[in-house]
Order: C-alpha cells, then sequence, then structure tokens
DNA sequence: ATGCCTTATTTCATAAGA
C-alpha cells in the first residue's frame, strides 16, 4: 500500500499537477492540505476520474484537508474533539479509514509568531488533535496521522537554526505537543531525500529557496508502531515542487508491507 | 539545470503563508 501526504496549496491552482501526479505515482490513499477550497466546488469528478474516492472538509479562502482513497474511504470524520477555532473552528483535520488504514489529514496552524495569539491557538489545537488522537487508541491499529504539522521537530529539519531564533515551527512548546503525539504511540516516519542530506518538505517560493535546499521538514507522517513497523520505503518526492506552478510543499511518499 | 513568490478575494490591493 502507498501512501501520501502533500500541502497542495489550493487544489484549484494545482489540480493538473495533481492529477498527472496522481496517475504517475499512483497512491493508494493520499492526505492533502491547503485545498482551498468549499467542499461544493471540489474537484472531485475529476479525481474521481482516477479512481479515487474524496472525503473533502473545506471552507472557502483558506485551509481545506481531504483523503483521497481508491481503496476504499469509510468512516470519515470532520473536525476534531472540541476543536478550538480561531475564534471559530477551521477546516485543518479529516480523518477516513482507507482499506483497514486509520489517517488522518492535518493542517495545523501556523501560529504566526511566539506570543500572537495565533500561536496560543496553534498549541490549543496540538493539544485538541493528541486528545482526538487519543480517543482512538491507536497504537495497536494501522493508523497515521498525516499533513502539514508546521513544526520542525529538531533542528536538523531547518536550514539553519539561528534564521529561527524568536520564530514559530522550532520553540520548546510545539516540538513538545509533537513529543506528546508519539507518547500516544505513534512514530515520526522520516522519509529519505531524492537528492541532498535531509528530507526537507517545503522550501519558501521567494529568493529561490528550493534551488539552493533551503527547506524545512514540516510535513510529517506520524504512524503507529504495526504501521511503522512496515514501512518499506519513504521519500519526499522534490520532483513535484520542481517547474512551473509548483506547490511550495513537496509530498511525501511512504510504501507499506502489511500483513 | 530545479531558477529567485503565490494564493483567493473584500481584485489593480490585501492578508496570509512559514
Amino acid at each position: 500500500m502507498r501512501i501520501a501526504t502533500w500541502n497542495v496549496n489550493s487544489i484549484a491552482a494545482r489540480l493538473p499537477r495533481l492529477l498527472d501526479w496522481l496517475d504517475s505515482t499512483r497512491p493508494d490513499a493520499v492526505c492533502l492540505q491547503e485545498t482551498k477550497i468549499p467542499d461544493d466546488t471540489f474537484p472531485r469528478a475529476e479525481v474521481e476520474e482516477l479512481g479515487y474516492e474524496v472525503a473533502a472538509h473545506g471552507d472557502g479562502r483558506w485551509n481545506g484537508v481531504a483523503v483521497l482513497s481508491r481503496v476504499g474511504l469509510a468512516d470519515v470524520t470532520r473536525g476534531l474533539v472540541a476543536e478550538p477555532g480561531f475564534p471559530h473552528p477551521e477546516a485543518r483535520a479529516v480523518g477516513a479509514t482507507c482499506s483497514g488504514v486509520r489517517l488522518w489529514s492535518v493542517y495545523v496552524p501556523n501560529g504566526r509568531e511566539p506570543g500572537h495569539e495565533h500561536y496560543a491557538y496553534k498549541l490549543a489545537w496540538l493539544a485538541a488533535l493528541r486528545d482526538t488522537v487519543s480517543v482512538e487508541s491507536p497504537e495497536s491499529l494501522p493508523y497515521a496521522v498525516c499533513g502539514d504539522f508546521n513544526v520542525a521537530p529538531t533542528d536538523d529539519d531547518v536550514w539553519d537554526p539561528a534564521v529561527f531564533t524568536a520564530a514559530t515551527h522550532v520553540t520548546p512548546p510545539e516540538r513538545n505537543a509533537l513529543a506528546e503525539l508519539r507518547d500516544l504511540g505513534l512514530h515520526d516516519v522520516v522519509p529519505r531525500p531524492l537528492k541532498y542530506d535531509r528530507p526537507f518538505t517545503y522550501w519558501d517560493y521567494r529568493a529561490g529557496m528550493f534551488h539552493r535546499n533551503l527547506g524545512m521538514r514540516i510535513d510529517l507522517v506520524y504512524a503507529s508502531k504495526p504501521l511503522a513497523d512496515a514501512v518499506a520505503d519513504a521519500y519526499v518526492d522534490r520532483e513535484a515542487r520542481k517547474g512551473k506552478g509548483p506547490s511550495d510543499h513537496a509530498p511525501v511518499v511512504v510504501d507499506i508491507d502489511l500483513p
């Protein structure tokens, strides 16, 4: 089974590239983030044409997540338990079970800057994610939380830690929130880079950051032990970041050999 | 070469991204 996660930065703007990528990569299930589209205008027919079912959760201009699956899509859950808002809950999480594997597609709030009320929102949202995962008792199931976590787990996951002093994505409270997810029995499936030494998944559009490989690893797959133990390969598809009109994130692809 | 920001909308400017 091949699963993937990709922040597409607008599914409308990315649709031709997404369809080409689905056709060539053929993931069984894909978690998408920043679809930026209401559910009633999601390009459902185009995706279904390639054999995928769609569980979308969108609310307009910002945010938006989805799970696409060509191996079944059941028990769709939109939003978290007691999900906090800014001020109202946003479309940042959707869960679905695909061929016996429970997947969550998440788009964690950015936080803007430490001390900002959006940063407090980010931490509250991560706590709600932890609580939501906890009630599903993931440790003994094939289970993964996939998405744009907007947190770099370690200093090696940013191109230059010195640039991130007093910045979000690297602070101890954010990293502690990831540790609390790991305490629930989830494991960070670290993909291999296809080039260079570190598996960055995001590069700013500006200043040739991609071409200088000044990136971050913030798109993560947090998998339960049964799923993590079955991982045969995992890689960042940086090819999808190249060329004209890419997302600023690359997909993470994980191949699993489940018994 | 991979090439120096992009998105949707409150559109010819703005907010947000990270």
